[in-house]
DNA sequence: TAAATTAACTATAACGTTGTAGCTAACAAA
DNA sequence: TTTGTTAGCTACAACGTTATAGTTAATTTA
């Protein structure tokens, strides 16, 4: 086992201070050419890298970035991620990731131990829970203690933070009104609890189109679905909703605000043999890899993630390089854009 | 914004030495008990949290864990870091992602970067690119630094870490065995180019079943598919090179070594109606999203992300805490499993 | 009463850096 | 000769923490 080198042990070596060393490889003219040689020559023989955690303490800085999201095994935010790692990586920032799992007690959790120490700043999504509980005292600590935050898709708007977000209401309304266009009237709604923001302004935008046509909205076609901890494989309360409304409702278009959820909605409407896009076409949020690979594959409103990504990234990274002055918050917001394929 | 309290302000604020304060916090019996209890209770008014960066420079322990993978937007491995994040927080550890992107550049850069006082061991699995160049320099001299190194699914053999594994050959062999059971003689192996050691082997127990039935197994009947980065978007060519052989040979079963090319497969065959799995049934590698929401959905091989995760950190955690010993190294054999759907 | 013990604290060094200030010898200017 | 300047180096403090080794005063023991 080798050990790392260090300066100190560079200066006892060559008899020299550890002063002399330090500023040897910072190429510094206090130091005569001969020396700053000998001494580049020697550290770089010795394969010497400066201890970062040392630097850290010293400025104060840790250039780490801390992500926040709820769920890693999820195609937008691990597309949010690579975007958030790429976009760093190349500005010298780090990534340290925490998952909070939708859950309240472990975002705050996060929060804490990312707050001490770790890193300069944090980009989060806030987890369901939270929203839920509207308990956002952790993210304003943080933010107190000087510690920039960048809220991204999951925002909520009274933070002194900048904020990402997707014009969500719109895209569902521009969706909607698609499949209004394409004389669908009767369009059924696959959206999640009402404290889901996201889900909310999806909502907001289904109905504003059923109201720019004239369309009374009829709740039995709003299914809000209650999905556990937001697993891929708990879909049977949805599914069972679904397919109560098919045998009820007349019913020939649906707007899922993920793709999960039209992603199964597939799999009832070919179960019970009904034939997509000809008897019900389908439009869903989230562009991920269920949409591509399903059968017909799924028209989607894709929410950038990449771009999603890097935007949180760049306003972080600017607040951090003091780019953006601290007490300046900006809020992007991301157009959305329909991916037609075969569903609609 | 309210700058985080340090020992020495508590000191100095209470008329005390750092000491003092730092051992009453600890509940030192050297500390007089009325002392302590106010010391305690100022640290708890002005909210003092240590900092970890001098407690990592202090200890030389970061109590972070450094995972490398070649992609973030994959199925397996997003489930494998989660995993991993998940059994590090329940043991006190933080998470640091970096991502490779199949490059072997990318790899040996951020190995430096971890290696650099950032963590206390690695998790990784090796890009396709540095397989390719055999050139695996910068993990063993990890290694050398005393950094414990786990790497797991994509592994070499000969160097000194621990390793976490699935009986890839096995499940290859087993899972042909089916097809052959299922009267279909005609598998077609949709693989990854040689240097990839997981493609190899499950390529190896395909024609090990192959030829334990006496299938004399065909060239045209393998597929190696060359994907620019593992890009999800760029099966082109695998899209291509199936359907030639579609058009000149008799196929009744594939066999994929991931989901992504199984679900390609199953496009063109939908393209081509060729029913599935009543004229060709399909198995692949890979138990993620695409197998569940495609229809037919498919018959996949689980890896077990979950228990991967689990496993390559416990292997690490156990070395940092030096319940294992430094120099003694653990191969972990996970075995896959069958799922049956639709495809098959 | 003197020596030993103990309780309750404090000082110091160290982890690896860096920036500022300080030192010394050589040489130039007055 | 005296003073000033410069080149080339070193010393020191600090970032926040903790472990080890003091220090002091009070109390116990002989």
């Amino acid at each position: 086992m080798i050990r790392r080198i260090t300066l100190k042990e560079i200066a006892s070596e060559l008899n020299v201070s550890i002063s002399t060393v330090s500023k040897s490889l910072k190429d510094s003219h206090e130091i005569g050419e001969e020396t700053r040689k000998k001494i580049k020559a020697f550290a770089k023989a010795h394969n010497y890298r400066p201890n970062n955690i040392a630097l850290s303490l010293k400025n104060r800085k840790t250039k780490t970035i801390g992500v926040i999201i709820p769920e890693i095994v999820h195609h937008f935010f691990s597309i949010v991620i690579n975007s958030i790692e790429k976009f760093s990586t190349e500005n010298g920032y780090n990534v340290i990731i925490a998952v909070s799992n939708e859950s309240f007690e472990k975002e705050v959790l996060n929060m804490e131990t990312l707050a001490n120490g770790h890193i300069d700043g944090i980009i989060m999504s806030i987890a369901k829970e939270t929203l839920k509980k509207q308990d956002f005292h952790h993210i304003k600590e943080t933010i107190d203690l000087g510690i920039p935050v960048v809220l991204f898709d999951r925002v909520i708007s009274d933070l002194k933070c900048d904020k990402v977000i997707v014009n969500d209401k719109q895209a569902a309304k521009e969706a909607t009104q698609t499949l209004i266009d394409d004389n669908r009237k009767n369009i059924l709604l696959l959206t999640s609890e009402d404290y889901v923001s996201v889900g909310n302004l999806r909502t907001e935008g289904y109905l504003e189109a059923l109201k720019d046509n004239d369309i009374i909205p009829d709740s039995d076609l709003i299914i809000k679905v209650k999905d556990k901890k937001g697993s891929e494989l708990e879909m049977s309360h949805l599914e069972d909703e679904l397919e109560k409304v098919l045998n009820t409702k007349k019913v020939d278009a649906i707007l899922g605000v993920n793709e999960i959820y039209a992603g199964s909605a597939l799999k009832v409407l070919k179960k019970n043999k009904i034939s997509v896009p000809k008897e019900i076409s389908i439009i869903s949020f989230t562009d991920g890899v269920i949409s591509r690979y399903s059968s017909p594959s799924l028209s989607t409103i894709s929410q950038h993630g990449e771009i999603m990504g890097e935007r949180s990234a760049k306003l972080l990274i600017d607040k951090l390089i003091g780019k953006t002055e601290s007490n300046e918050y900006k809020t992007e917001i991301i157009n959305c854009s329909l991916i037609k394929r075969e569903s609609s």
